[in-house]
DNA sequence: CACCAGGCAGTGC
DNA sequence: GCACTGCATGGT
């Protein structure tokens, strides 16, 4: 390992934005909590050491300035939130409650072909063991970073050369060759990632299912975390458990365009306070 | 020991 | 269409 300092960067937060609740209501696997309000995690294939105090967003990198949009781009921060939150709130008071409970989540931008992969191991798992496995993917088959000891996610044309006895060292079980055939049809472009963000939601959504372990909700969350299609929503046991709750009579639907944002502060609600 | 965890595929009706 | 079940693994 080359010993080189990280170069500090800092962008100023013009709307509200928490740190801890955005990388920590489950939208993602791969951040590591180095101290309060501090993370470390990669972005596009480079190790970040991230902190904000709501104000300020502080990363420490090896790269250079030009993570810096990436950075932007990956925490959503040229997105207006405040019309979001605003659209949202006026829909709902439990909405509205879930929004002020945190409302500096926000939408990760992540790679579409991670989120993918970590959704399918997310199914009938609990987030602490879906992190390791999807940790254990990239320190098997990514690439190690030149100076540390991170690992990018490895890329679909890598992990297409894989047998099914290559992915035992996961542990993630059943669930393995669901991982096989969505690493060969994204390879293959059979399932063409990037096409998925312009074409309409349900193509999208039955694109995503041809693949095998890809169900309803592991679609809707690749399109909400990896494609950023703010109108998804979805539903899983904690979600079914808080429309009983706090929206019954109301059909998803009412939540407009920006459901998946609804959705995101509605789940961490209800995983974190309501229940 | 049973039951659960950000579901899905297979089966039976 | 809808209800039910098995599924690998690790944690309570």
């Amino acid at each position: 390992m080359t010993s080189k300092k990280k170069e500090k960067f800092i962008i100023k937060l013009t709307d509200t934005f928490s740190l801890s609740d955005t990388l920590e209501c489950g939208q993602c696997f791969r951040w590591t909590k180095m101290q309060d309000q501090c993370y470390k995690g990669v972005i596009d294939g480079e190790e970040i050491t991230v902190e904000s105090d709501g104000k300020f967003l502080t990363f420490y990198t090896y790269n250079n300035e030009k993570l810096k949009t990436k950075i932007i781009e990956y925490f959503d921060l040229n997105t207006d939130y405040s019309a979001i939150k605003q659209n949202l709130s006026s829909r709902h008071k439990n909405l509205d409650a879930a929004i002020k409970y945190a409302p500096g989540i926000r939408i990760l931008k992540q790679d579409p072909f991670e989120a993918l992969c970590s959704f399918i191991i997310s199914q009938n798992n609990n987030i602490k063991r879906i992190s390791k496995i999807v940790n254990t993917l990239c320190e098997q088959f990514g690439e190690k970073s030149l100076y540390s000891s991170t690992y990018s996610f490895p890329t679909p044309d890598r992990l297409a050369t894989l047998k099914i006895e290559d992915l035992k060292v996961l542990r993630c079980g059943f669930r393995a060759p669901y991982l096989l055939d969505a690493f060969e049809k994204v390879a293959t472009h059979k399932v063409d990632l990037e096409n998925l963000r312009k074409i309409p939601i349900n193509d999208a959504r039955q694109q995503l299912m041809t693949i095998r372990g890809v169900g309803p909700k592991v679609a809707e969350c690749t399109l909400l975390y990896g494609l950023h299609r703010l109108e998804t929503f979805p539903i899983d046991v904690w979600m079914k458990r808080a429309m009983k709750a706090l929206f019954p009579e109301f059909d998803p639907k009412n939540f407009g365009p920006y459901a998946g944002v609804a959705q995101q502060y509605i789940f961490h609600y209800a995983r974190t306070s309501f229940f």
